[in-house]
DNA sequence: CCGCGTTACGTAAACGTTTCCGGTGCGCCG
DNA sequence: CGGCGCACCGGAAACGTTTACGTAACGCGG
């Protein structure tokens, strides 16, 4: 069943038959229905690499997301809502989506690019994947739109969209303080990454805004993982003047915060309380329940599109500006005294 | 840059780039070689819709995952880890992958059908999504090839691929038998699920093949949601002859059990067993980190592209038999004594 | 030397669309 | 009544491949 066949059944030709699918003008009210209804009575469906063929362009963009858990690093908290997100608004906005792969480490340096012209892609949304992968250097070098969510491509048609980690940062510091705690230690991710770095500034801007001293021994780094929050607590239970509250960059360094307090015999808010980063889908299963910094995924994942598609039709020539989306502040029983 | 322009500067035509591109064995192994080293100079990428017109084949597979977040039902617990090891084994078999949407709920029933032919997959994985969807149910009763992780599609050329849930919780059942428990008790998920029911009859064969009782309170339903574990828990705790050990058919409600056990009073594992099933993530965060029956994420990407290239090839008529992949019994805490 | 099979390549026809360039009718203004 | 614009539609050329078919050149047995 091509348009062809179609046309033959409805008495016209091919032309008007895609005119009359494609909404265009030139074709009477009367005929556009006629046709449309038989389409759908013969379940006729448009091949879609003929389209994009003769229309050179797929109205489809990629989606690379390459950080497979073999590669024991940084992994996104919440990919599965983000890619929801993304879908959601992509699918919405009449796009369709591609995954996107460099099969295997040692391929060449150009898969994505190749992949993105293979297929005439019109851009690509870049998902939890350390940006220093070669081949997504390649692609962000390229001409090919690129947005990338908690990722910094550097490229002439780059964007990244992220939560506003410095104001979520913040406003954890700020719920600490009017629970009444003056000593608030933080311990932060790895430095090296723009979100890590960004919570910590934001955690030092709020101490500094509320008049809170932050002696060096209140920041400890740590890399995301719940071991290192652990291990982060007892050293600061171990300093002359303990906080009575810390600020975990990440929902796993949280709950290792939790579990060493419970260790050390210290109840939780009573006698330390605790803030996560993400609201990950442990933060509500654990005891107490982690109080945390949600970023909101859907947001994130529309930003991401809606970025895109500026990228798209912008001038190439100006850079595009960074996305920043809201965090919310969720409040559970491992900062509420009530509880 | 196209096939045309790179016949011309290798002086051959179009049909003998196509052929040395594609090794085909009507050509030369001189000009072979000389053509790919021009084309991967030039950075030619041969154009795929092109290709998939005349060839009437795309090299690609549809991937059906539609349970947003947003419709508040069952949501597959490990949708991250299946997604990378799909994708990973489709790059393998040289496939390329399309995520699929019905947009919208109340669109017209045929969407992933549509999307199918329009885009001319050759076969569609779905993936942790509720099977009484009407656009499924369409997809699966079409002649379009369907492998479904976890979800059993009714159609002449559909597989179920998932785990073997009667062993594992067989697995599990052994397990607390050789730590001595005698009294087990299971809180299962909804069991119109087949998951549900299977785990649910391996939990009883095993407890038969032991020698141990049953008593039909020992058989909590629940949700598969944290709350309906700890309920579950609540209600055994407070029969005449408690469990010793209890068995959930899912993690979240096997940390359910957790709550419920520390809310009264009872310490894990000495007074109380908890085994979940799944080995979702929080698994290993709480405290104490729980045993289960983990899945194997991998594996079951694989065998689901295994078993779709299998249903490509295969003659219609004959129906496949499903898939079954083992699973593991991760012991931690919750279940050790020793710990 | 003729015929024939094989190897290596070229010619051109598809694949299913969209869209440019027309070409009908028809109403309407002058 | 002639001409002109407009609304509607058809013919045909693209888009970038693959591949069936044809055809040279060449080796080789008879």
């Amino acid at each position: 069943m091509n348009i062809r066949e179609l046309a033959l059944r409805s008495g016209v030709s091919t032309a008007t038959v895609s005119r009359a699918l494609n909404d265009r003008a030139e074709v009477s009210e009367a005929t556009r229905d006629r046709i449309r209804r038989l389409a759908s009575e013969l379940g006729y469906a448009p091949n879609e690499p003929a389209r994009t063929l003769v229309r050179r362009r797929s109205d489809t963009i990629g989606l690379v997301w390459d950080t497979g858990y073999e590669t024991l690093g940084f992994q996104h908290p919440f990919l599965q809502g983000l890619l929801s997100a993304v879908r959601n608004a992509l699918s919405e906005a009449d796009y369709h989506l591609m995954l996107l792969t460099t099969s295997g480490p040692g391929d060449a340096d150009t898969t994505y690019l190749q992949a993105v012209r293979r297929h005439n892609l019109e851009g690509v949304v870049v998902l939890g994947t350390p940006a220093d992968n070669r081949a997504l250097r390649a692609l962000a070098a390229s001409d090919v739109p690129c947005s990338g969510i908690d990722v910094a491509l550097s490229g002439p048609r780059t964007v990244r969209v992220t939560s506003d980690n410095a104001a979520g940062a913040a406003a954890a510091v700020e719920h600490l303080y009017t629970q009444g705690h003056r000593r608030i230690a933080t311990v932060t991710g790895p430095l090296y990454l723009p979100p890590a770095a960004e919570r910590l500034a934001g955690f030092r801007e709020a101490c500094a805004r509320l008049g809170l001293d932050v002696p060096p021994e209140y920041v400890v780094t740590g890399d995301f993982f719940l071991n290192s929050g652990q291990d982060a607590v007892r050293t600061l239970l171990a300093t002359e003047q303990p906080p009575t509250a810390v600020f975990a960059a990440g929902d796993q360094m949280a709950i290792g915060a939790l579990h060493a307090a419970a260790d050390a015999g210290l109840s939780v808010p009573g006698d330390l309380a605790i803030v996560g980063f993400d609201d990950i889908d442990a933060a509500s299963l654990v005891r107490p329940a982690l109080t945390t910094v949600a970023q909101d995924q859907r947001a994130l994942g529309s930003a991401a599109v809606k970025a895109l598609r500026g990228l798209l039709d912008a001038d190439p020539a100006e850079p595009a500006e960074p996305w920043i989306v809201p965090t919310r502040l969720v409040v559970r029983a491992s900062s509420r005294p009530g509880a």
